[in-house]
DNA sequence: ACTCTTTATGCAACTTGTTGCACAACACGT
DNA sequence: ACGTGTTGTGCAACAAGTTGCATAAAGAGT
């Protein structure tokens, strides 16, 4: 139930369209809580319905192919200063890769260590994308409140990239350490084969 | 797409039924891929259907209330063992904190220290929990090949909630800042008011 | 015999996220 | 005037995940 709260936060942060807004989130917000389009249009239309923002008022009547910004209304700035005090529990991650590892352990690493070295080079990419922003935008002191917090949450995202960094170089380590010992991979396919 | 991959790899290394799938994944594999009781049954069916596992043949007819153990077959073992060395990117995070510390920074901080602190606890808890999995499953050297991945993935999981605990630790102290200077959190409501 | 709890499977309805496509307005070159 | 690309809004269908409930068997207590 968070994506109606990010499209409150961007709205705030400036009235847009939705176009608008699927760009904002491409570059920014969209880094830890990314939407399609489709998303946002729908959820601008429940946002609209339930009195939390509104369409700017426009002289033309066709609404098809024409820009649409929206502005926040109190209703909706209220429900989003309640939503960030609000308890709401973290919920675990959820990673393929992790996954995949596991698996390897009962069907075999075929494969993986390639997977590893390609994740490990989008995550230092990913890196050094938000350490150019981080220089960038908070380069010099710090700024306001906002800024401030801002930059927390960019933080957040360098932190945990680095976090990748280390644990996906260990497990490459450990990839390449079994590759080079007894082939095992084949050995693991030793399961019983069902009764016909 | 992982839940089917997940449910392969949780039956290879034990043949069980919904309920008990269901069990070990509350426990184990459930910590970097959930999945509800239903979820698992839904999937279970499909992949029944699809001939990647068969229910393991039993004398009576009754299904309902009656446990039903599922074994993967080799179309199954297959299927998993080429998603593991699959090219597949890593989805960018999603986490709600974030989104609210960044709302925050537009209608105020108001509940939000509080709800970060019970998110350290909440991590807290999560390391210990993951470090006496360790000490248990991984206390002595290093075992098979399959405990040695293992291990790798619940390495993930510590260092994770390590980057928690540090970055949360640095909101905290951001936010407490921010409380003890001025009185910013109702300064922020200056947004304009739509015109009625 | 009876209720109550636990174990176990499953349907139905809903919400959220994804994918593919349709269609309107407008700018721009030719 | 005419195609072509870009900007912009949106429907429809699907896939994945969530929530609530129905149902059945088996054991435990009274």
């Amino acid at each position: 139930m968070s994506l109606p709260h990010a499209i409150l936060t961007a709205l705030l942060e400036k009235p847009s369209s939705g176009l608008e807004l699927t760009r904002r989130f491409d570059k920014s917000i969209g880094y830890f809580w990314s939407a399609t389009h489709q998303q946002i249009y729908r959820e601008l239309g429940r946002l609209e319905e339930a009195g939390a923002i509104r369409a700017l008022p426009r002289p033309d009547q066709p609404t098809r192919g024409q820009k649409k910004e929206y502005e926040v209304l109190p209703a909706g700035r209220d429900e989003l200063a309640a939503w960030v005090g609000r308890i709401e529990d973290p919920k675990p991650i959820r990673d393929a890769l992790l996954l995949r590892l596991r698996a390897a352990g009962v069907v075999g690493t075929q494969g993986l260590e390639a997977e590893v070295r390609r994740h490990l080079e989008l995550h230092r990419a990913q890196l050094a994308e938000y350490r150019a922003i981080e220089e960038r935008d908070f380069g010099d002191g710090r700024g306001s409140e906002g800024d401030r917090l801002r930059h927390l949450v960019l933080r957040a995202g360098i932190d945990l990239e680095n976090f990748w960094l280390g644990w996906l170089e260990a497990a490459r380590a450990e990839l390449a350490d079994m590759g080079t010992g007894a082939g095992m991979a084949a050995d693991v396919r030793t399961g019983p084969e069902p009764a016909p």
